[in-house]
This record gives structure tokens, C-alpha cells and sequence, in this order.
DNA sequence: ATAGCCACTTTCCTCTAGGTACCTACTATA
DNA sequence: TATAGTAGGTACCTAGAGGAAAGTGGCTAT
């Protein structure tokens, strides 16, 4: 590996995988991830319910196929306490939560760029003048 | 805005975006989104058919609804010049160029981190000892 | 005795992204 | 005449993600 910046070291050797990035994005980005990940990180360790209430429109059979899968990836930590009634406890990994700064770094870009996609998309719209 | 992380600044209170990166993944981190736009950053200019070349398995059909959907969104620049036979060519335009920080930095956790990733469903799949 | 809580599970349904295949108009080349 | 190349467009279809609604089991509170 050189120190060359990660841009530049793909060539168009892979056939499928044009893109380095693109299992990340499988593996983080998909509707209900990053809802997830967030609100766990936000508000620290949690319960199904808690998850529930705050992510509001998400359905609890999603909700739990999100968290397998993210339990499966490694990214958080799934405790059960057999209790009476049963407990369980959802909580960020330490691989989960090495995504913080990039999280922190995609909501940054959000604040600053939003509206100009906002606007991008209102120019697009307004000037069907091909 | 005060100065806090991005991280705390969200409280309960939106309904349904209790995450405010998923505007940004819906914009940005569709399936074939980054592909395309990480072709184009790394080669610079294209033209349609290098892009269909290049990111082997994808679709004129969905070559073209991805291409219109990040012009719009103001990502990418589409220049028609009307010789014959037409010619197109497609670049990242200035909106789009400042995720190359980010996507950088996506880059850099997949290749430090995707390992740990498979480790851990390796783990899940191979001890089913509940 | 009925209702409720928790953490799901199950069944059924919808919706849309994406895939397959073929078409357009035009020209250059063989 | 036929083929290839260019930048797509169009019609049809499938698969999979996700939504809606009800059920489960064991206990507790009223």
C-alpha cells in the first residue's frame, strides 16, 4: 500500500466493485441503519421500546430485523436479561461506534449542503429549457 | 447553531427524521449513487458509454435514471454538444466534489475495518449457542 | 378475570428499484 | 444493404424491502 490518497488507487480492475465503498454502504447505509445508529449513539444504551418510541414510523418486525443484522455485523451489542418480564438491551459496539466521526462528518456536510440540493433541485425543476 | 457536536444536537423531537443524515444517504448512498460518482471523481469526465464500461453490471436504463436523478440533486454537470453522432459528457460538478472528503473518509474505514465485519459474522454465524 | 407489558414473530400485502429486451435517429464504414 | 456506434427511451416483469395487523407467552396489576 503507498500513501497515496484512497481515490486514486482503484483502477477498473474490478469487474462489480467499481467502487471500494459500495460494501460499506450495504453493510451502514441502508433506510433504517443509520436511524439506528444514531439514535443508539445519541441516547446511549436502550431497550426495543425505547427504540421504538423514538425512531416513530419505523414497524417493530423491521426494527428487529435491523438490529439482528446489525447485531450480526458486529456494529452493536445485543444484552438479554430473563428477567420477568424479559429485558433487553441494545448498545453501540466499539466497531459501531469507530463510525462516529463519520457520521459526525456526513451531518456536517448535510447542515452546509442541504439547501443547495434543495436549490439544485428547484433550478432543475423551474427551467424545463433544454 | 451552537458550537456542540452535531452528535447532540438532535433531540427527540423530530417525528419521523430522528437522524438527521438520512436526507443524505437517500440523496447520496443509493446503490448505484456511489459507484457512478466515484467512477467520475477518479477518471475525471466521462462520457456515457465509459461510465456503462466502466461500472460493468449496471443498466443503460439505470444508468440514466441514476445520472438525471444526481443532475438534478446538482452533484454531477451534463454537458450535450449536438455533433453527430451526439456526444455527452458527464463530470462531478462543485456540489459534488465536496463529498470527496467524505467519501475518502469511507474509504479509509472500509479498508481498516470491513475485516472486523466479516470477523464478526463469521462469529454470529459459527456459535449459535444462544 | 381481564387487561396490559415486553420483545418479539408471523402472515399477508404493497411498492418500487432494478433487470430484460427491444426501439429511436443519425451516420460512417464495409 | 447491413452492421456498428452513440445516447438514450419504453414496456414489461421480478425480487426484495418494507408496511399493517394480529398473535405469543409469561407474568403482574386491577
Amino acid at each position: 500500500m503507498d500513501g497515496s490518497a484512497p481515490w486514486t488507487t482503484t483502477a477498473t480492475t474490478d469487474p462489480e466493485l467499481a467502487c471500494p465503498i459500495s460494501p460499506v454502504v450495504d453493510i451502514v447505509f441502508s433506510r433504517w441503519t443509520t436511524p439506528i445508529l444514531w439514535t443508539l449513539h445519541a441516547h446511549g444504551r436502550q431497550r426495543f421500546v425505547e427504540l421504538e418510541r423514538r425512531i416513530t414510523t419505523i414497524t417493530p418486525k423491521v426494527l428487529t430485523q435491523r438490529l439482528r443484522q446489525l447485531e450480526r455485523d458486529g456494529l452493536i451489542v445485543r444484552t438479554y436479561h430473563p428477567e420477568i418480564p424479559p429485558r433487553v438491551e441494545y448498545e453501540i459496539s466499539e466497531l459501531g461506534r469507530s463510525l462516529a466521526p463519520l457520521f459526525a462528518h456526513l451531518a456536517e456536510w448535510a447542515t452546509t449542503n442541504l439547501g443547495r440540493v434543495d436549490q439544485a433541485r428547484h433550478d432543475y425543476d423551474t427551467k424545463p429549457a433544454r
